[in-house]
Order: structure tokens, then C-alpha cells, then sequence
DNA sequence: CCTATACTTGAATGATTGTTCAAGTATTCT
DNA sequence: AGAATACTTGAACAATCATTCAAGTATAGG
């Protein structure tokens, strides 16, 4: 029995079973692919790391980040539903910071290896 | 002197001050995000994922996804752009692998990362 | 040289996304 | 109760992106 793809041998084909077998579960991957998705972007980077010393309210963000205070609660809107931030409201001010240490630490491995390379 | 934004006070500004100085460059934070945006979709997630084992040959990699050559060969090709992938051609057919090891790690921490919350 | 194989590439298209703008809610203060 | 502050939200628009389709290379074998 032959690769109906591409014509390989058996030793071939259980390598492709392997693979096909190992692979984790559509969901798993399209959180994954939804985790790195909301990193991948500037604005939300720059938010991110803005709150690795600390909570920030929306308006010192947008001051921050030379950005609209519109713009910046649409973002941290993303950040909160895929829980990379939590907010905590103190009377008419709201209170963004990092949802956990792991964040943190995404982050900064990210940089080292965006440095280490290039 | 008042915050111009939301009428903090001196200390208030001190803060939003060394949030704008400890900010990394803009340039780091771009190939940041555009490093989290290549890891951001379902279908370079798998790619990789199945690249884990070992090298894997285009046609191999779209039988694995069913996936036709072509959007496999783009994605590959975007993969190899930011250096998550190397190619590697042994007559008519290219290999491609992971780059090197922090690709996985960083892969393996995402999954836990994910699995975690929820 | 000609055919087949194993990709790669460019244009096109539909879908998704980030920002703006204008309006809305929630809370405080007088 | 009315005005001011601190956001939030929905629609709209331009920009970006993943896949498909129809070509185009590059290499191997007869």
C-alpha cells in the first residue's frame, strides 16, 4: 500500500500515522492559534507590557500609549475575554493589570527569542 | 502640574513616566507581535506541531492536514520567513523542520499556558 | 529532449481585524 | 436632579490575511 498523496512506501505511511495520531485535537490548537493571536499585535503587546509593573487605569494607558482612550478599551476588551488582563473598578476608574505571572513570563521569552534571532 | 489626560497628581505622573521609559523600543515590540502573529493561526499551528517529530517533506505535511500543496507551500513559506522553519531540498523534494528547539518550547508552554486556563 | 514529480508563486477573493467616530452607561459631585 | 468624569460600545471603513486557482520553476528518469 502506497502514500495516496504522494506515492511513499510503508515506513512512509506509519510516519504520517504517527503524526496524524499525535497531533493534538482541533480545539486545543485553535485556542493555541487564538492565544497567540491576541499577542500578535503591537498595541496589545505595548498594553501588556505597560502592566508588567503594575495596574493601570484606562486613561494613564491611553496617556501611555499616545492612544484614544476608545482605541485602548476596545484592545483591553480582547486582552480581558482571552485572560491575559483583569480589571478591577474602583469607583469611576477602572483598573487594568496582567491576569497571572505566566503572562509575564510569555512575554519575556517572546523577547529574548525575537533578540536572540537577528 | 497635573496629568493632562485625567488630572493626576505629581506621583501619578512619576508613574506614567516610568511606564514610558521602561517601554521597550518600538522596533522590539513590532517583532514581537509580528512573531506571536505568525504563531497565530490554526493551520501554522498544526504545521509546526506535526514539524515536532522530525523533518517532513510539502506533500507529507498536506497529507497530514488535508490540506492542498499550495496553501501548505504558502504558510511554509511565511513559517521560513520568520525563522520558524528551515528548508532543506534533497533533490525534488524539500524537507522543511523547526527551526530550532525554542520553537517547541515556546509551542509546549502556549499549550500549557492554554490548557491551564478554562 | 520530453514527461512526470515536487513544489513555488502571483493574482483574486472572501473573511477578519484595528481604529475612529458618535453615542451610550456608570459613578461621583454639587 | 443635573453636570462632569471615566470609561464602553456598535457601526463603519481601510487594511491585512488565508485559501484557491492557474500558472510557473526545478529536478529526476526514460
Amino acid at each position: 500500500m502506497n502514500c495516496p498523496n504522494c506515492g511513499g512506501d510503508e515506513l512512509h505511511l506509519n510516519r504520517i500515522k504517527m503524526v496524524k495520531e499525535n497531533m493534538a485535537n482541533e480545539d486545543d490548537i485553535i485556542s493555541l492559534a487564538d492565544f497567540y493571536k491576541v499577542m500578535g499585535d503591537a498595541t496589545r503587546i505595548k498594553l501588556l507590557t505597560a502592566l508588567e509593573n503594575g495596574p493601570l487605569c484606562v486613561s494613564d494607558l491611553s496617556c501611555c500609549l499616545n492612544m484614544t482612550l476608545s482605541a485602548v478599551s476596545h484592545q483591553l476588551k480582547t486582552l480581558k475575554l482571552a485572560k491575559l488582563v483583569k480589571a478591577n473598578k474602583d469607583g469611576k476608574t477602572v483598573y487594568y493589570e496582567l491576569d497571572d505571572d505566566h503572562i509575564k513570563k510569555i512575554l519575556d521569552m517572546g523577547l529574548e527569542h525575537i533578540l536572540e534571532k537577528d
